[in-house]
DNA sequence: CTGAAAGCGCTAACAT
DNA sequence: ATGTTAGCGCTTTCAG
């Protein structure tokens, strides 16, 4: 029935050994109180037996189990991947596991996820909330008793540290920037505006281009190619069409850059495309593209970083005092579609 | 020191309930052969305590840790990321958890990560191993003795499954389609020879322009943007350039296409272009690009459930027999680069 | 510096 | 249908 677990155990290395548990335990460990010729020893059995310790009984004594949960929307999305990616590093250099869960924005697998990892006893958690404002995905994560650190969007109401890019201060600075080069129409084309980032990303333009006493051209039904396509055509048909498209993410970037190359609109002398998130191939592109950059890498690491000091200190854990909010400052990418020549970057 | 752990133990819930432990167990298990009165006022109990089985003490009795891990050199890759979305979906269907680590193709890092892995007693492992001939990585595998899936790159030697797409049909399909549209001139250009993925690719094309008398135009030097520049720039100069180009994966495919554009090289005018592995920009960018598309979710699904189907019984695990090879077929898009006017796909 | 022994929370014989 | 009990592999007092 149950696996026959054929790895060796502590207490036959410590009886290849001869000595005690308590010592092999001490050997591995790190050898503290430990006589150099005894460790010695010990290490080679246990290099013999290819032993490696049980973290099942080892977590059962009430250590840590070295692992934290990693709950976003996508893995498949380069964005998060790339978090993923830097978040594993720091896991790996904390000694722990990274457990990866995806949630599709779904909340109640959001919710699920969050309980199955508090099964598992993870330590702590790395979470991208679908909704910022989810009372249900608060309840769960603070029954979870553990540290928790909010990536890319905050969890509004919760003490819990948020590590984000600014895109408020993005959008604003993208805004600006069509707005410098002379462009008085700038629509701005997105999707999903139940998302925070989206919503500040909104803002951004919103008031800078009021700010600046220019019209407020916004479509939020972006989801697809297809309704890129169609919310371009519709844009071209007004008496006055835009001479400048923002687009809040960097799929809705590339669906408006398709469309506009299909009906054949020059970029940027008939419209200029200014796209929030870099993606690989935004600079190989024909016209390549301008782009707010986020520091995507950073994103992951510090949050990790941030759960992981959190997790540290071998005391019991309590929640911060004070919400952290940890803003990334985002970079203006020039390229050429914005009516910048190509760059030097 | 360690973590105060206020969380109800089952003994509590036993106490509570006014039973003893074994009910307790058996009502968390399912219930089977409990009373339906005792068992709703067990249940009554957990909920109020808001009980959760400690996982790590189930484990330490030998049980399943619903844990597979899943090491690809790094999850920022759009290909393994793909994958991992889909063996995420898997695992989680399989209510199992799936634990990221990334190697960055370093075989120490490798075998450190299966030790790892295997000390969290994971159930069974999803490998991308760097070197296909590894002995090391062999020897760390069978001593793991769980259940163990190669993805996109086999194994040689072991009896593991392996899934991955037909690299070598794929290449192979990928050059006649370039002769049958005429050019006689194709060159390869690739890096990373060392991966089996590649070298298969290699045999493809090198077989088919040879079949086809046509001369073995090969540069496998390229590994970032600049070394497409120099290696395309050395093509051109060439007193018979190429007319067409092949490239073996997505980022050369990508690097390749930026310098043509740069170097003014039309194409597919001057030269055709035809990349192994398609990618989101594949169909905007202009001319769109012709690829070998292999199916990267299918790759990653099938993977995880070939995992779960040898972790199915719950007897000992024995290798299997007869290694299983998986290879899943690749399509050829046809887009602009090639030649091929623009694709309806 | 080292070891014996008591559990961590749970499951599974084996009783009853 | 339910309880008793012996560990799973490890860490950790507490004594040497």
């Amino acid at each position: 029935m149950r696996r026959k677990n054929n790895r060796p155990t502590l207490s036959e290395v410590a009886a290849r050994a001869g000595v005690g548990t308590t010592t092999v335990s001490r050997v591995i460990n790190g050898g503290d109180r430990v006589d150099p010729t005894t460790f010695a020893r010990v290490n080679k059995v246990i290099k013999a037996l290819g032993y490696t310790p049980n973290q099942a009984a080892r977590i059962l004594k009430g250590h840590r189990t070295r692992a934290i949960g990693f709950l976003v929307p996508s893995i498949a999305d380069p964005f998060f991947s790339s978090c993923a990616e830097a978040a594993q590093a720091t896991a790996r250099s904390n000694e722990s596991l990274l457990i990866v869960m995806t949630t599709q924005n779904n909340l109640s697998m959001e919710i699920e996820s969050v309980n199955v990892l508090m099964s598992h006893q993870a330590d702590g958690l790395i979470v991208a909330p679908s909704d910022s404002n989810s009372v249900d995905l608060r309840r769960a994560l603070s029954r979870a008793a553990v540290p928790v650190v909010a990536l890319d969007r905050p969890l509004c109401g919760s003490r819990m540290p948020s590590v984000l890019s600014d895109n408020f201060a993005g959008a604003e600075m993208a805004t600006r920037h069509l707005i410098e080069h002379g462009y008085r129409r700038i629509a701005c084309l997105t999707g999903e505006t139940n998302l925070y980032t989206i919503r500040e990303r909104m803002r951004g333009y919103r008031g800078t281009v009021e700010a600046a006493g220019l019209p407020v051209i916004l479509d939020t039904s972006i989801s697809d190619y297809v309704s890129a396509e169609t919310g371009i055509r519709s844009l071209l048909a007004r008496r006055q069409p835009p001479d400048a498209i923002f687009t809040l993410k960097n799929s809705t970037t590339m669906f408006t850059f398709e469309a506009l190359q299909k009906l054949r609109v020059p970029i940027p002398e008939s419209i200029a495309l200014l796209g929030y998130d870099d993606f690989e191939l935004a600079d190989a592109v024909r016209p390549s593209i301008t782009v707010i950059q986020q520091p995507v890498a950073d994103l992951g690491r510090i949050a990790a970083e941030l759960l992981f000091r959190e997790l540290g200190g071998d005391h019991e854990y309590k929640p911060t005092t004070r919400p952290q909010l940890i803003q990334l400052e985002t970079r203006l990418v020039r390229r050429a579609s914005c009516g910048c020549s190509a760059t030097t970057t």
